[in-house]
DNA sequence: CGTTTAATTGAAAGCAGTCAAACTATGTGG
DNA sequence: CCACATAGTTTGACTGCTTTCAATTAAACG
């Protein structure tokens, strides 16, 4: 447990940023959380499915998601993290984790107790609103996601996810346009899309050859970003991102 | 705008007593709040899509529905509204609303402002972390539904979808295995499950031939509660109540 | 009691799933 | 550096759940 002039919660703060505003004493006062960081490679759980912790993850690199699986042993992914991102949000006030978060990446972790959180939070009313907006964008990224495999056909549901995870990047500070690699297999796709991989396979492929994405290896390019977003009815307002200059 | 000796907003009491404990003193806080009671017929919008308000409102009576619209005007319903929720709980702290609120039936609702909610919660912690329990319970439910939606088949998709529903009816005081009624039309379960109202029916139909529900109008029972929950993959655990001694 | 809204039913079409095999990367150890 | 193993992707043929379209019946309503 550090509680040293690391600056390792930077990205916890910039996850913040994204959609609320902080003071710099806000901002230091997050910066000197305690915290422990911890490695995991891919494919390791960081959150099981009923498990009650005392303290939050927050990813400091690589990524994430968060699934739940049916009684016949289906997945479904519900969400996934980024950099910066507190994946275990919902249990800061829930008693135990109705989902488990896994490793898409190797991850560099930081866990923060609850009850420093909470402290922080209690005496800082910035800091107390900063976590509640990320979860209410949370809670509008379900819905949207809710929209997208009810009532999207597999092409548009596709396109949507990928837009929705360069536009989240990019505030991390990825630019549009550019390259970004998505670090999901194709049957994680699609359990994240309620669909299989190999139709994930055959719709990507599509929209290759219609020249609205670029793949090489793991990495994705959209040449056409209007074209594409307007495939996947795509519009970020759900997101609930403020307009920052840039931090 | 009253500000009376009405108990109105029980109602929001007991939503709230779902998913945390509140004393006498919070509970009393929270029926002084100021408030004006609003009654809507049926069909009609709370809230709508990009609407940016100054107050949340309650359902005191009656049943309502959030819902969005895909770019092609599908319709997908992502949530079901009953007598004590907060309707745009979202916008306690978000700047707009990121979907519509429309009623199920004629419903009576408390507008309450968000400035008095925002004092009271920071005056009272317990009454904060409500707010935040409930808010997070919902984004559970989110979770639960993109399960649904993307990983089960109809049949076990509206099964799941009836037993939320009378889990989440059972802790507002109506006892489980009495017959309740389903304020919404197949055409609306459809929209909210993914489906369209053709096979809504059909796959109810099937439930009842079965003998796991029994239909009387609007009205609906489960003779067998344990068959239709083991039918629907329904686990109460993801909704976070916590077992009161009835209040 | 007519009018409107909701539910039911049938037949046909289609999107996505399933199964299986081939192919391509990626990675490891000799 | 190659051989082999493993994980991931692609492809084809076939199946099937759900949709679509249309018509009918039933319920709700003023």
């Amino acid at each position: 447990m550090s509680n040293a002039l690391t600056n390792s919660l930077a990205l916890m703060v910039s996850g913040l940023l994204a959609h609320a505003q902080l003071s710099d004493l806000d901002r230091a006062a997050i910066l000197r959380l305690p915290h422990s960081i911890r490695f995991f490679e891919r494919g390791i759980y960081i959150v099981l499915d009923g498990d009650a912790f005392d303290h939050c993850s927050v990813i400091l690199s690589g990524f994430a998601f968060s699934h739940k699986t049916t009684g016949e042993g289906l997945r479904q992914v519900v969400s996934v993290q980024i950099p910066g991102k507190i994946v275990d949000l919902q249990q800061f006030r829930l008693s135990f984790a109705d989902c488990s978060v896994q490793t898409l990446t190797r991850c560099e972790v930081a866990r923060v107790p609850k009850v420093a959180l909470r402290t922080l939070a209690s005496d800082r009313v910035a800091i107390a609103d900063a976590l509640i907006v990320s979860a209410m964008a949370e809670a509008s990224i379900y819905r949207e996601w809710i929209m997208n495999i009810g009532r999207r056909d597999a092409r548009t549901r596709i396109a949507h996810l990928l837009c929705e995870f360069a536009a989240r990047l990019d505030v991390q500070g990825i630019a549009p346009g550019q390259p970004y690699e998505l670090p999901m297999t194709q049957e994680q796709l699609g359990d994240a899309l309620g669909l299989t991989a190999v139709h994930v396979s055959r719709t990507l492929k599509g929209l290759v050859n219609d020249g609205l994405i670029v793949q090489d290896r793991r990495g994705i390019t959209f040449p056409k970003w209007d074209a594409l977003a307007a495939e996947a009815d795509f519009n970020r307002r759900y997101l609930h991102l403020i307009e920052h200059p840039a931090s």
